[in-house]
RNA sequence: UCCUCCUUAGCUCAGUUGGUUAGAGCGUCGGACUGUUAAUCCGCAGGUCCUAGGUUCAAGUCCUAGAGGAGGAGCCA
């Protein structure tokens, strides 16, 4: 049996398959099938000069997502997606389909969501999800190769690492018991038994978010390292950061084209250094007063603006002017062509007023920004969008960070803490920075927490025993597989998403 | 928790100032066509206009409440 992906080593010869049948096309007598068999997608062909009576009628009444065994003779065409095609000569239904409920044509949100096991079938799916296991793939061949150890943490815990944000709760037997929000504070116990370590696992936050970077279930890469201080964090994540980017890029080439994907974009990541901006000077470039390659943020987004109303103003000219093809009369086809350019360009429009909308709050925002708060998703857009490469932000004001960030040894109001900002509004993928090692300021720092001590003793331990500067971070995996497939929405980067509203199916 | 918008056929959506029998495309089903790429063309079927209440001679359309959804804010990876 051979697989889709496969089909370039047996040009010319024959061969058996086996599949769904994802779409079918039929004139007299030809019947185009599109075979999909989680390898690849493949048209195959069933012409009524070469098989049986019998075997061109089963072709004929195959409905979508009918599974089948096909033999048959694999064809170069340059045409098709994978490059070949099947020419069959025997079919065999395996499993009938009635009334599928995802049919070609664009679907809403909700319906998708509803029948998420098996919209996974279908194409722009299958490219997100192969994406979204090369990525996996190499996270864990990079950190294999820089000799970190795999360690998991711990999904029950009896307390809040961080406090500040919502948490499952749960029971551990007669125990009150939360779901993790980090593993950061069990990998640092591990980095101390093993050097360099990495967890690799779910995490869960109860937040009420509605958004398209937010799930409630999410899976994070959290690597710690001994004797690291922040800058060397800071290498570890640009080269790390690079590895995966490259090697996506090399080896998910026709799932990134099936997704329209500019990897233009990705070249300046594999080669540009990752610009590293302090705190205080990413304020500046949100308040307008830091120049970046001669621009001020606040005027870049005045033009974006002016360029989003100049598009729709354009889109709208479109509209009026197919409107007015449609309505002097045209036969079917060119009217439902022009009908679909239409029905784009009101979608582009809605997304366009959306943001058009949204920028003069962005700019009021950014320019209303006091120093000492955290950025806010509008903010870390207005940073992103003065670069084309991923953005490092360090040395935070300590308040905002959480009590195991170390203190910076010449600030003591900065903590040595980064967070990496995604190019193209992706927002925060990475989040880090080095550990604080002063036993004093941690037992301080839990106390103005308000978190109980009881909890963190086996923590404190770590600082008791051959203690050592270490720093580490946490990548957020769909956000990542969000930004490097371009997807609108992150709920579409993980099989069954859970988000504030959605837990079934 | 707050703000904005949405809910009409299996799906995606039109539906004008409140006015005759509720509209299209896609999908399904039937038919035509020997190279289609969301194929195309012809035809049939398909409706609790989200729910409850109200205003009116008359409500898919207006008002009130509720339910569900989308986007954004906050919070964060």
């Amino acid at each position: 049996m051979i697989q889709i992906k496969d089909f370039k080593n047996y040009e010319e010869k024959v061969i058996e398959t086996q599949g769904w049948v994802t779409n079918r096309r039929s004139s007299k007598g030809l019947e185009f099938l599109i075979l999909r068999d989680g390898s690849g997608f493949a048209q195959c062909i069933v012409s009524k000069d070469d098989v049986s009576d019998d075997v061109f009628n089963v072709a004929s009444k195959l409905t979508q997502e009918s599974s089948v065994k096909l033999k048959g003779k694999v064809v170069k065409d340059e045409k098709q997606i994978g490059g070949y095609e099947l020419h069959v000569s025997e079919i065999k239904l395996i499993g009938t389909s009635v009334d599928y409920p995802i049919t070609n044509k664009e679907h809403g949100i909700e319906f998708l969501m509803d029948n998420r096991h098996l919209w996974l079938r279908s194409k722009r799916q299958w490219a997100v999800l192969k994406i979204r296991n090369r990525l996996i793939y190499a996270i864990n061949t990079f950190f294999q190769k820089e000799g970190f150890v795999q360690t998991d943490s711990p999904i029950f815990t009896p307390n809040a690492a961080e406090g500040s944000t919502t948490l499952f709760s749960s029971k551990f037997y007669d125990d009150d018991a939360y779901l993790a929000q980090t593993g950061q504070l069990y990998g640092e116990a591990m980095a101390m038994a093993m050097g360099k370590i990495y967890t690799f696992g779910p995490t869960f936050r109860a937040e009420k978010s509605k958004t398209r970077r937010h799930l409630s279930e999410f899976w994070m890469i959290e690597p710690e390292m001994a004797f690291y201080d922040n800058d060397m964090n800071m290498d570890l994540i640009e080269k790390f950061i690079k590895y995966i980017v490259k090697d996506v890029l090399e080896n998910c080439e026709t799932q990134l084209e099936m997704l329209n994907r500019d990897i233009t974009v990705f070249k300046n990541i594999i080669s540009e250094k990752f610009p590293r901006l302090t705190y205080d000077e990413a304020v500046e470039i949100i308040k307008g007063k830091k120049k970046i390659n001669g621009k001020i943020s606040i005027e870049v987004l005045e033009n974006d603006l002016v360029q989003i109303k100049k598009k729709i103003e354009e889109n709208k000219n479109e509209i009026t002017e197919k409107e007015k093809i449609i309505a002097g009369g045209v036969k079917k086809g060119k009217r439902n062509f022009l009908q679909n350019r239409i029905d784009t360009l009101k979608n582009d429009i809605h997304k366009l007023e959306i943001k058009a909308s949204n920028i003069p709050k962005w700019i009021e925002s950014a320019a209303n920004f006091e120093y000492g708060n955290d950025f806010g998703g509008s903010d870390e857009t207005v940073i992103t969008r003065m670069f084309d490469v991923p953005v490092m932000v360090y040395n935070w004001p300590h308040q905002i960070k959480a009590f195991y960030m170390k203190r910076d040894d010449e600030n003591p109001e900065l903590a040595k803490g980064v967070d990496v900002l995604a190019p193209e509004g992706y927002g925060e993928i990475v989040g880090g920075g080095e550990r604080e090692t002063d036993l004093n300021l941690l037992l301080s720092k839990i106390e103005e927490h308000n978190l109980p001590m009881k909890e963190f003793e086996w923590y404190l331990d770590l600082r008791k025993y051959g203690s050592v500067p270490h720093a580490g971070f946490g990548l957020g995996l769909e956000r990542t597989v969000a930004w490097v497939c371009g997807t609108q929405h992150i709920r579409e980067t993980i099989p069954f998403p859970r988000y504030y509203g959605r837990l079934r199916p």
